[in-house]
DNA sequence: GCGACAG
DNA sequence: ATCTTGTCGC
């Protein structure tokens, strides 16, 4: 190796070099943890022993405070990778504070219900992966609103102690009343009689986001903190931030 | 039994 | 999630 460093001299084939920003922050890699589930059954089991850990009479961090961390994960399922990512915001100006990722083999495949044993092992290394506190983690998907009411919002809470939201873009299999077409307008999100969240009009006229609580937050301060987040967008700007990083770190993981 | 089904 | 071109609009 010559001095300063790698031979930078050889480039990829022109046109497959990564244009735009550098990615910043750390690259983790992920192991899949000893233990992990591998069946369904077994997945189940863990989502119904941790339920109970749950914590929901918690107000949450007050909106426009602190920090707000986004996490995402991208697949390549022809090549077995996954890669995630956790980018921490300034919760008053939404500026990037602080960017993570995450690389590893899939551990689980996609299986209605249990989404979590697909994306929590590479989230949790993301998370560790930054030089910061995430404060609010908001997640790409359901908490509460879900099957056996343990989404991977409530999962990723339950497991880190961090408060969390689950934003997701598709009901699910619930169902609501379409709210007011007016921004900020929302509705209960039912299974059965149950609300397990709202669904929530981010952009006025715009199809709605669906919010459940995960962990240590309330429901109207998880709407509160979505439509925070989601100012310009129909989306949080932080699962937009996170979901631009992970599918870049993707892309320049392959090449 | 059949279909639906966060990402 | 991912496969994918152009197209309409600010």
């Amino acid at each position: 190796m010559p001095p300063g460093g790698p031979d930078r001299s050889r480039r990829a084939p022109s046109g497959r070099l990564p244009r735009g920003r550098r990615l910043v922050g750390t690259m983790t890699t992920v192991r899949i943890p000893a233990g992990w589930p591998a069946t369904e059954e077994q997945a189940r089991a863990v989502q119904d022993e941790l339920r109970g850990r749950v914590i929901l009479d918690e107000p949450g961090p007050p909106v426009g405070e602190g920090r707000v961390t986004g996490v995402d994960v991208a697949y390549d399922d022809e090549r077995d990778v996954v890669v995630a990512a956790a980018v921490v915001l300034d919760a008053a100006t939404l500026d990037v504070v602080a960017e993570s990722t995450a690389v590893g083999r899939v551990p689980f495949p996609y299986v209605p219900g249990l989404l979590a044993f697909r994306e929590v092992p590479a989230v949790l290394a993301a998370l560790d992966g930054l030089p910061c506190a995430p404060g609010l983690v908001v997640c790409d998907g359901y908490g509460l609103a879900h099957p056996r009411r343990f989404g991977l919002a409530s999962h990723l809470g339950v497991l880190t102690g961090l408060p969390t939201i689950g934003v997701a873009k598709n009901p699910f299999t619930f169902a609501y009343e379409e709210p007011g077409t007016a921004r900020g307008s929302s509705a209960p999100l039912l299974a059965g009689e149950e609300e397990v969240g709202r669904a929530l009009r981010t952009r006025t006229g715009v199809k709605p986001v669906f919010v459940s609580v995960g962990h240590r937050v309330g429901a109207d301060a998880a709407c509160a903190h979505t439509l925070h987040l989601a100012r310009a967008f129909r989306l949080p700007e932080t699962t937009r931030r996170a979901d631009a990083l992970c599918r870049r770190a993707l892309k320049e993981t392959a090449a």
